[in-house]
DNA sequence: CTTAAGTGCAATCAATTAGTTGCATGATAG
DNA sequence: CTATCATGCAACTAATTGATTGCACTTAAG
């Protein structure tokens, strides 16, 4: 799972991480997890824990600013991944439209050939 | 992890579940869990759960034919985390934008005021 | 300086997960 | 019918993960 791709997707099935994912997205200042921690049923250990995954996965960044750590949200690797899965997606549809088309043309071949 | 796009993004969060995705993808008439695992360094029993894990996302549909089963993939659950990623995404950015265009606001009505 | 607030580190724990193996079941080709 | 091939089910293991707690460190405020 060291992937770069896999830490995104990893980072984004936690729903509490998504939660506080869509809290920074709230606050382009940033947060600092004691605040996080304040109206989150887990400890602030548990959000640090958490909001590191997020910044390995490319999700957010940390800053020191005197004693405390703002983290706020970076969406390039939210982009990189919603990319990777329209690609897919349209590939799919791509291939489906030909794997029907092909079905249309056998069926009038062997139609105008019997 | 109950959540529907939870399920999703764990899901992708394995490179061996992606590669079958991709290789789901690839073959729009599906494919079995014997032959995937014919050319996957893992055993049939692994592939089964990869492939059960997609279905639960979403990412996969099986059918059964005769005496094998054949999985082919889904992308309505791939389009949905896709828009979930880059509405918030783009929600970023508009925040980002007013965030600045404040800061700008606030520096020329105090450079007009002094 | 002393106190308190915010953070960092490490050990621990329960639950989940990726993987394995062995065996049972079900459908198809001879 | 019988042999065979593709699945299905269950038990088990090792590694990972989300979360906790306790304590040490650093920075700001009185």
């Amino acid at each position: 799972m060291t992937d770069d791709i896999s830490t995104v997707f990893a980072a984004l099935s936690d729903p509490t991480r998504r939660r506080l994912f869509e809290k920074l997205l709230e606050h382009p200042r940033g947060c600092t997890a004691t605040g996080l921690a304040e109206d989150a049923p887990v400890s602030r250990q548990a959000i640090v824990k958490h909001l590191q995954l997020l910044a390995v996965a490319g999700l957010a960044v940390a800053r020191r600013d005197g004693r405390e750590v703002r983290y706020r949200a970076s969406t390039d690797a939210a982009e990189h991944a919603s990319t990777w899965l329209s690609t897919r997606a349209s590939a799919w549809d791509r291939r489906i439209a030909a794997l029907e088309k092909s079905v249309r043309d056998d069926r009038s071949s062997r139609t105008s050939g019997s």
